[in-house]
DNA sequence: TTGAAAGCGGTACCAA
DNA sequence: TTGGTACCGCTTTCAA
């Protein structure tokens, strides 16, 4: 292996000065960085990330805790992770894939061990567990999503109360009187996922304030499920014109279930997704939607994660403001 | 923090005892390992995993490259994810991610600066570019994929000739003579992943040794993909009777699009999928299905790469039988 | 069965 | 602008 010592030795200076023409914390003549970087190639150097994560107490190692549960969307759970991968990779970091079910220990494990210098939470519920601990840990953490009391911790997430009520806005607007949230599974909303409580809100707030008669139903991932609540909704004396869904799994076979009742989208019923773009566009009505911005999250973790650790900036909740595509699937309301 | 010497200090013992007692590499009459196990309890230690690994040459991480490509089935790939993070837990490893963009650089970092103590790579071509690198790089690696040569590398995968042969023989025992394969999106052949052509081939020698005709098409992972595939082998002078898809994403509008088409799975169209068993039970039809069984390969890698660490095992190519499931998506030839 | 101490490969302080 | 070196926390050899 190549040390730090073999690189001073061949460019004839001493380790120290090796360090800090790598490190850029002290000045070093053009000429003898020349030798040094010089010396690094030719030996192909790489240093030591424990001996560095030793000396310096600084891992560049950025922990991201995934959640396992299958009642998610996998898709977008993955933008996350690349999105946080990527932007690590900016900041000359590394990311530790930690899994929820490790619970507190894990968090523990990778903070007390110094594995990682910073942990990124993901699947955030509104009386999130988690906070506590990771307020004991003296790390810097970044949560992906907003519990009721984030006691202090750095937040990212979509503003999906804005979010809730755009979509109401949107099929408003187009004359919908009597409209729909199919929302995730029951299961998401029972452990008080955070985004889902509070896009339901925007949504039931707006829906009151603009007179729209509004149903909201939980949906089970699945054909079944799907059927379900689709029977219940069109059964009803006046049944819905626009549907607003916040569940990427039953997209498409939301649109094939419609189609095979003879519903047609967009004239029949409108639909608005809350979901990835290319989810949408991929669908067989390319689907009106509001925009899950996952890799821009992720991302944006990190970046909150990298100011805490550098001192530079105070824990902060930080909402990204929801954006509205208008494809083919929604449309003015029947008379 | 709280160090080894804390501990040591703490229980009335030397740090290297603590050592040993940690790592079980001496025997500790057992008085002394009660105290020292009573202290680190009660200071709260936790190694640090610089200093370890710095002292060890050992980081207990494991480097997990994965692929960015959208023509993937994400939640397959999130799959071989979990199962590699769950297992190398039970090593008490930890998963360092590394996405497949970084190239061969990335490779080199992670091994030549000691962060990772072996390799896991997924997607793997059959001229898979990254062999030699991983070669070179004397640390253990594991393909998840076999490619054309594996230059002495330790890979894992499904059989998936032996699959294709599978798929064939059980269409061909419930009487079907024409049969066809829709498969990965064109640009998961071309780029010669190792999986499509294996399944591809071991379909194709299967059918000829039948005597079954069967057509071999690749899909677009899109709706229109979809529908050209189908316009296609429906409109043949003998169109198929039995589908075998290797293609995740399309199996719900797959059978959606059979739907409409007035087609009954399986009265008039046999349906045979290659996906992960929770895929297949959640369409509207439950999919008679070959096992991809992706957790458990990730699993595997683990185990194979740890093997290696401990060098209790020479690098070896491990196929995984197939098993198919019949649920209801397949049945007799229509006379 | 246990202890003392020499590294592991960097970082950063103190000098020059 | 550069060099010398103590030290980061743990592992492991050598000795007892």
């Amino acid at each position: 292996m190549v040390t730090i010592a073999d690189v001073a030795r061949a460019a004839g200076v001493s380790p120290s000065t090796v360090s800090y023409v790598l490190s850029g914390k002290r000045s070093i003549s053009e000429s003898t960085r020349r030798r040094v970087h010089h010396s690094i190639r030719k030996l192909g150097y790489h240093p030591n990330a424990g001996a560095r994560a030793l000396a310096s107490s600084r891992s560049n190692v950025l922990a991201l805790v995934v959640p396992l549960r299958t009642d998610l969307n996998v898709p977008v759970v993955m933008q996350f992770v690349t999105g946080t991968v990527a932007e690590a990779r900016r900041y000359d970091h590394d990311v530790l894939l930690v899994t929820a079910d490790e619970g507190a220990d894990g968090l523990h494990r990778v903070a007390a061990s110094s594995l990682a210098d910073a942990i990124i939470v993901m699947d955030v519920e509104a009386a999130e567990p988690r906070v506590p601990v990771l307020t004991s840990l003296a790390r810097p953490a970044v949560l992906i999503g907003v519990p009721d009391d984030p006691q202090g911790l750095a937040c990212v997430d979509l503003d999906f109360t804005a979010a809730g009520a755009e979509c109401v806005t949107h099929l408003a607007d187009l004359g919908h009187r009597d409209i729909a949230l199919i929302g995730p599974s029951p299961a998401v909303y029972e452990r008080g996922t955070s985004y889902a409580g509070r896009f339901l809100r925007g949504f039931q707030e707006t829906a009151a304030d603009r007179g729209v008669d509004a149903a909201t139903l939980a949906c089970v991932p699945s054909y079944d499920g799907l059927r379900a609540v689709l029977d219940d909704l069109l059964a009803r004396p006046r049944p819905a014109t626009g549907l607003v869904v916040h569940n990427e799994a039953i997209l498409g076979p939301l649109l094939s279930e419609l189609a095979r009742r003879g519903r047609l989208v967009p004239e029949d019923i409108s639909v608005l997704a809350v979901c990835p773009p290319d989810l949408a566009e991929a669908q067989s009505v390319p689907l009106s939607s509001v925009d899950i911005p996952a890799t821009e999250l992720g991302a944006l973790a990190v970046e909150l994660a990298m100011r805490q650790l550098d001192g530079l900036a105070e824990p902060e909740v930080r909402l990204l403001p929801p954006r509205l595509t208008v494809r083919s699937s929604t449309g003015p309301a029947v008379a």
